[in-house]
DNA sequence: GACGCCTTTTGGTCATACCAAATTAAGTTC
DNA sequence: GAACTTAATTTGGTATGACCAAAAGGCGTC
């Protein structure tokens, strides 16, 4: 193997590091290299590819926007097999940029109560007896936690969370984490009162409420008029004219 | 400025591409780098930043993994504000990881299908005049196209392009890009015929004529339809026992 | 103005070197 | 022998300098 770019024409356009990434790449999808064990030396790789630090360093950082290796700063890549997860943090970076003005916070929020709109009628319709049970007892987190703001904010985002796990689809699990996290910023910005967390409580109550009795429309309408008043809250709270 | 790690404790964890990543973001952002014009030159940067050009390829590497620039092989970066559609393609690299085997493809393919079931359900009750007028069009479209497999394929797409395009939110367009091009390999490799097409080319129609009808119910039901359908057919293709 | 040719610039890669932090080996203490 | 300290070694982060081939720019020709 020459480690030079190759002289045969048309193919291979001109990047020595994807020969490793790809390598590398399917020693970790097959296993051989395992989850969660560090990456070899970069000046052993250099030897195994035979190839110069400067590619092996590119492609060290190549595979980690691969989400394929975390690397800390001053510590060995350490191998990552991909998940759900880890598509959703990669998309994370990016998508702060969008979040710069109001108008990227409403559409992402608006894509939120659409997908929980969806997920409430679901849930309406389809929930199991375990559904039902992990509902009823985030609901009740949710209640004790009334008097604590913080408490209280974990207990909401998992009582949406329930939500996710209901269409047993784990794409939904890491779309619910994204939505939290991205938008943790401004929410972290927001007042909290046990006043709130209450009213809080009573719209998640309604809308498990509308679920007992397997009406999606009712489940649908308690789950949009709890994500509108949420945001007219976010809205006067930051003085946003409209929208 | 010192272009070594600073000697300040505490602060600063010892990546010194991350300043000039940072710097650069600036200035897109701001527009001081405008939109789809070159970077400056590495040996350039790396002047202006007082760092070697070690620091200022990699910089560059994750501007590129943040897609705040497209790199090709051998050509100057070009400066790249992000979108919706960026974000997805980042995504898009992480995602293909998860679709190696049918369990991701199925979980793929039903997200799809649950978020398309609320958007034609939106549709039914409050698709405007334009948006009926979209949809009418690309059915249309779709009709001529019957005989014609390749241009019927990208009218399929577009017919359910529209339906994203109804909520008016950026981020369902974008959706749409990342699963048609995300399920474009095993799409690629299912056989196609008018027989099919016309097949599609109904199904399309009695979504629309139930949307036409205001009737959320019916328009979701024949959707579901639909994509079961499709989903049936490939599952047949490609012999997969369940699911 | 369009086309072909030549020079310069520039991205991709390699080799080497240095430092400081991380890891490991060795030695010491309890 | 386990736990802790310390010295030796490995290893990631960065800098420099060099080379090549492909792009970009300049230039004269038609």
């Amino acid at each position: 193997m020459d480690s030079r770019r190759s002289s045969e024409p048309g193919v291979e356009g001109g990047r020595a590091a994807d020969h490793v990434v790809a390598a590398i790449e399917a020693q970790i999808v097959s296993g051989e290299l395992e989850n969660r064990s560090p990456l070899p030396a970069e000046r052993d790789l250099m030897t195994r590819f035979g190839a110069s630090r400067t590619v092996i360093r590119e492609a060290i950082s190549k595979l980690s926007s691969l989400g394929l290796v975390e690397t800390r700063p001053r510590f060995r890549p350490v191998v990552r097999k991909p998940d759900y997860a880890t598509v959703l943090h990669a998309c994370g970076n990016v998508v702060q940029h969008l979040l710069t003005d109001r108008t990227g916070i409403k559409n992402l929020y608006d894509s939120r109560v659409f997908i929980e709109r969806a997920l409430v009628r679901e849930a309406a319709i389809s929930a199991r007896k375990e559904d039902i049970v992990d509902l009823k007892k985030a609901l009740e987190d949710n209640r004790n936690a009334i008097p604590d703001s913080v408490a209280f904010y974990r207990t909401d985002v998992a009582f949406h969370g329930v939500l996710y796990r209901i269409p047993k689809n784990p794409i939904f699990p890491a779309i619910h984490e994204g939505y939290t996290s991205w938008l943790a910023p401004q929410w972290d910005r927001m007042l909290r009162s046990p006043e709130r967390n209450e009213m809080n409580y009573l719209a998640h109550k309604s809308i498990l409420e509308a679920i007992l009795e397997r009406d999606p429309a009712a489940a649908e309408e308690a789950l949009t008029n709890h994500l509108k008043a949420a945001w007219e809250f976010v809205r006067v709270t930051f003085d946003w004219s409209e929208g």
